[in-house]
DNA sequence: GATGAATGAGCGTTCATTCAT
DNA sequence: TATGAATGAACGCTCATTCAT
């Protein structure tokens, strides 16, 4: 009885895990207004009740399944950061892998994203948050290994480092290619993250 | 009299496009699911009966807006194609500005890109419509410069040609920019598109 | 031209018609509130506006189909009940065969059944004029050869001369059969009228 | 609070219930297309919503109350029959009386025909049981005391046995007239039944 | 006479939200 | 905690009716 009672214990505490996760398949399916609660609440094996309890609105629903899922990157960047070594163009090569994968690999970054994208306007809070903890953040990194390059004389003096966005587009293309076509006109990450690393490194022009 | 006549007579003409604009502007504001007709009436000053007498159902206002927003990129695209002359690195500097310009510029473009990520699922048609008379045109110009630029030795043969992606992926970044902080995070749209053609095609690295 | 304007005023003239036969099939296939009246007008080859050039309103038009589609049966049966002669019992299996024929084969008074059924609360006026054309005309011909018959001592007395309704009873069977199955369970009409009159004429009763 | 619990189930219980029978009455008055489920909603002392809490669409609604309201009356026949004993003559007469009171009195059923005649070609199912339960165990009852009366002679072999339809359809002919005329021409059911029963039994005809 | 664009009231249906249990 | 019955506002869509041409 006393297992019985903490099983009951910890899906008590899992509930609201449980319907973030559930709401997070639901608003990615049809988007945040064409979700029903009743949908979310169905697949967590709940009532709307239940949701109701846990949650004040539908809103509250949306907003904190985004922070939920959108979470922690930020601490694995820095972590992974602090491990380079290396020459700069290394750690820069290293970064963009990192950066590439994970934009790529992660299917909550990719449909908090498409949230946003989506439904921004009503959650101008999330957008910030998103800027602040993801998309900062890893210009920042970039922007830090380009400018020790620079000053190292190991990169040319450029715009990329006021420009860093341009470093994460072809990951941002990567992501917004798989919210238009799903799998329909799928790329080959790791030789697409190669091709990206090689331009950027080197450039097209042969005329320097 | 006869100018009443030409007066109705035009407006009727122009009453489906009224209400498209119409749409175009609710559906960017709200999203599809969250828009009313309701609201789309009222903005183009007719009735919600009057749109469902040129329009089946919401889905269709929908539907055929964005043809009539997105229309004509393609030729447009082309006829520029045909102007481009000089050293290819002149070309596919000029065909850069061409592009990022169209999308730095045209609202219409990056809100259907909006529309598409956000219910793109829901109008699969759109999807294909999106990449067989954008994406890939676009994408097609940037090979056919790239790869006559390799043959006459200008160009160092790259991934550059298989990925052409990577070239137009900087004015994504700059739309999705837009799409999510609007006018809060600006991007010099300018300097931006200069940096990433500098970047582009001489590379960070400075040891080659 | 003439010809011309001739057949143009004809066409004028009939358009009403057309227009009323157009909307006994609408109604009789949709009943009265389910039926559109721009499907009349598609079915009568004109616009919506045509129809009330001719008709203020749709219940006129109803109205008035049920009037036109209704009308003439009265002179038919008076006419023919004065041919009738021999002896009352083969007068009666006349007038039998011929109200019988009648109801089983017209359609227009079967559907017009069927219309006084389901709507005849909203048009009261049309149910009386039924009333007074159709059934009461039939009622007074059979009490009239009945109680003749009965005079001549042909017939029993009985309350068939009361209770005339009777003997129209398996028409009528028949005709909501037809409204109730259409053609899955079609009954022999001859054969069930042949039976009808049998029965009515000479009992089922052997024990007298 | 136990009296306040069970009132609660109780009427949770009965809602269905208490939402078909304010269908019937909307239904009857109106027809199936000019009835608003708001009406029967407010009959029902329910909102509209509500309404679509137990049933799916205003087609189900309608479907369900036919079945509530007409089922039943298979068993009650039955078991009516198994009681009759005596001359056929008498048990066919009281079999007679029986089904005849049975649809001069019972509104439910003079209703669902209404409802059949006016709709059923929406739904075919009903109609379907409408004859498999209730015309068919009729008519076979019927059919069963007047073969038995023929092969005891007491009943000379006539149609009556292929058709048996002819012997309910004066009861037919109640059901209508009240359907078309409601109180305005009413019909004595007992002496009309008689009268059938009389005319049926014995003919019109002295002439044997 | 005839058209067909336009209206607007109305209805079926949905769904976020509430609340008694 | 959790349920699920109940609400009511809202929205997509329909269609009888009008009216300028």
């Amino acid at each position: 009885m006393n297992a019985e009672l903490k099983k009951r214990a910890r899906r008590k505490a899992e509930r609201p895990i449980e319907i973030l996760d559930a709401a997070f398949e639901e608003f990615a399916r049809n988007g945040y207004a064409a979700t029903r609660l009743e949908d979310v609440a169905a697949r967590a094996s709940v009532t709307k009740g239940t949701i109701y309890f846990y949650f004040e609105t539908k809103e509250r629903v949306f907003d904190e399944m985004i922070r939920y899922k959108s979470q922690a990157f930020f601490p694995e960047l820095e972590s992974y950061a602090g491990t380079l070594e290396g020459s700069y163009s290394a750690r820069l090569r290293a970064l963009m892998v990192f950066v590439y994968r994970k934009i790529a690999e992660d299917r909550p970054f990719r449909e908090t994203l498409r949230f946003l994208i989506a439904d921004g306007s009503r959650f101008p809070d999330l957008v910030d948050r998103h800027y602040d903890e993801f998309m900062r953040p890893v210009i920042d990194q970039f922007r830090m290994v380009i400018e020790a390059g620079v000053a190292a004389g190991e990169f040319r003096p450029s715009q990329a480092s006021t420009f860093t966005e341009i470093v994460m587009s072809p990951a941002l293309l990567l992501t917004v290619w798989s919210l238009l076509f799903g799998t329909r006109r799928q790329i080959d990450v790791a030789v697409f993250t190669d091709a990206s690393i090689d331009l950027l490194m080197r450039g097209i022009d042969t005329s320097r």
